[in-house]
DNA sequence: ATGTGTGAAGAGCTTCACAGCC
DNA sequence: GGCTGTGAAGCTCTTCACACAT
C-alpha cells in the first residue's frame, strides 16, 4: 500500500516525541498528547500509524516503548543506517559535525572530495577519500544511501556516478535537477527556494 | 486569493531555468520547454503562471526576459532581501558561506552568536555580532526575515525574542516547533526527517 | 498550425464523526 | 467514560482537454 511522504515524516516526528515522552516517565500516550508534541492533529497520528497497524489501546492510548519499537522498525531505524558524503565543502562540514546524527539513526560512513588539499584530512575520525574511488568503496561498503554536497556544476555528474555505484536514495544540496532512473529517491534540500517562499509570503 | 506553497517554490525553478535560457540567447519559451528544464508538467507551468496573469502569448509562448521580470515581482526579488542570521556554528557558517545567495535576491546583513569567543569576528566582511543586541539591531536594520542555526534548547527562546522584534518569517534548522504567532511563518529544514523518508523507501 | 489560459475532472492528503473496544 | 481505528466527507493541488488567440 502506498504511503504518503508527510506520514513519513510525521512519524519520525512522532519518534522522537515518544523518547521525550519516556525520559519524562509516561508509559502510555494518547494521540492527543502525542499530536501536542509535535504540533499534528491527533485525528491525523491515529491515521498515520492506523496505516502499519492497530498499535493502540482503546480507552488507554498507546505504550510509549511498544509504540517507539515498532516505528523504528517501520523505518528501518533499527540499526544505524550507513552514508556517504560526497563534497566536503561548508555544507558537507556541518553535515559531518551534526551530532545526534548518528543518535537519530545515521552514521556517515564514508565522505568524498575531489580537492587535493582535502583529501587525507580526518575530520570527527572519518578520512576524507578521493572522489576517483567512490563507486568502489560504495560498493565494499554495501551503502545505498548518499548526501550530496558538491556545487551545482558537479552534481549531475555525482548523481550519476553514485546511481551507478548502486545507490537508492540521495539527499541533495544542489540546487538541480539531477536526472536519477526512477528506482533511485531523490530530495533536494534548496535553502534558495525556501527562502523565496518565506519572502512572497512576508 | 490563496496560492499553493508548491506553486511559489516552482515559481522559483522557472525564474533560475529563465536566466539559463536568456544566457543562452533564448528571446521566447514554451510552457514545454520550460517544464521540462524544472521538471515539471507543462500544463503545471500555464496554471501556476495563469494565478498572477496572463504572460503568454497564443501559439508563441513567454517572452523570456518579460516573463523573469513578472515572476521577479511576484516574489518580491526585485531588491535584494536583507536577512539575519541566529548562531554561527557549522550551519551559519554554511549559510554565510554560500556564494550565489545574493545573485539569487537575498543577502546576511546581520549575524549573531552566543559565544563570546566568536562575537566580534568578521566572516566575509561581517561582525558576528552579541545575541543581547539581538532585537535592537533587528528594529533597527527593519529587517523581516531571520534564520535560526541555534541548537534546539536555543531555539524557541530565539525564534519569541525574533519574534519580539518584528520578523515576520523564519528559516529554522532547529528539528522542533517553535510556536509562533501565526503572524509568523516558519519553515523548518531538518536533514534527519529527510533522511528519516529516504531510509523509509529503501 | 501552434501554444496559451482555464473550467472541470482527477488524485491525494487531511479531517471528521462515530462505531467499537477497554 | 475514554480513546482508538476507520470509512466517508472535505479540501487542496495536479492534470486534462479544449476553446481561443496569434
Amino acid at each position: 500500500m502506498h504511503i504518503p511522504d508527510q506520514t513519513v515524516g510525521r512519524l519520525f516526528a512522532y519518534l522522537r516525541a515518544l523518547l521525550c515522552l519516556a525520559e519524562e516517565g509516561a508509559e502510555t500516550v494518547s494521540s492527543e498528547r502525542l499530536g501536542n508534541t509535535c504540533q499534528v492533529k491527533p485525528s491525523a497520528v491515529r491515521k498515520d500509524l492506523s496505516y502499519f497497524g492497530a498499535f493502540g489501546k482503546r480507552g488507554v492510548g498507546y505504550d510509549v516503548k511498544g509504540l517507539t519499537e515498532e516505528i523504528r522498525s517501520i523505518l528501518n531505524l533499527e540499526m544505524v543506517m550507513k552514508a556517504a558524503l560526497v563534497g566536503v565543502g561548508n555544507i558537507g562540514k556541518a553535515v559531518l559535525a551534526y551530532r545526534g546524527f548518528k543518535a537519530e539513526g545515521f552514521e556517515i560512513a564514508l565522505a568524498f572530495d575531489s580537492d587535493p588539499a582535502k583529501v587525507g584530512q580526518t575530520i570527527d575520525g572519518l578520512v576524507i577519500e578521493d572522489v576517483s574511488g567512490l563507486q568502489q568503496r560504495i560498493r565494499d561498503e554495501d551503502i545505498k544511501l548518499a548526501i550530496v554536497a558538491v556545487p551545482v556544476s558537479e552534481a549531475p555528474e555525482v548523481a550519476h556516478r553514485l546511481a551507478g555505484a548502486g545507490i537508492k536514495a540521495i539527499l541533495s544540496f544542489a540546487p538541480c535537477p539531477l536526472n536519477m532512473p526512477k528506482d533511485v529517491k531523490v530530495t533536494c534540500v534548496d535553502l534558495a527556494t525556501e527562502m523565496a517562499r518565506l519572502i512572497y509570503y512576508l
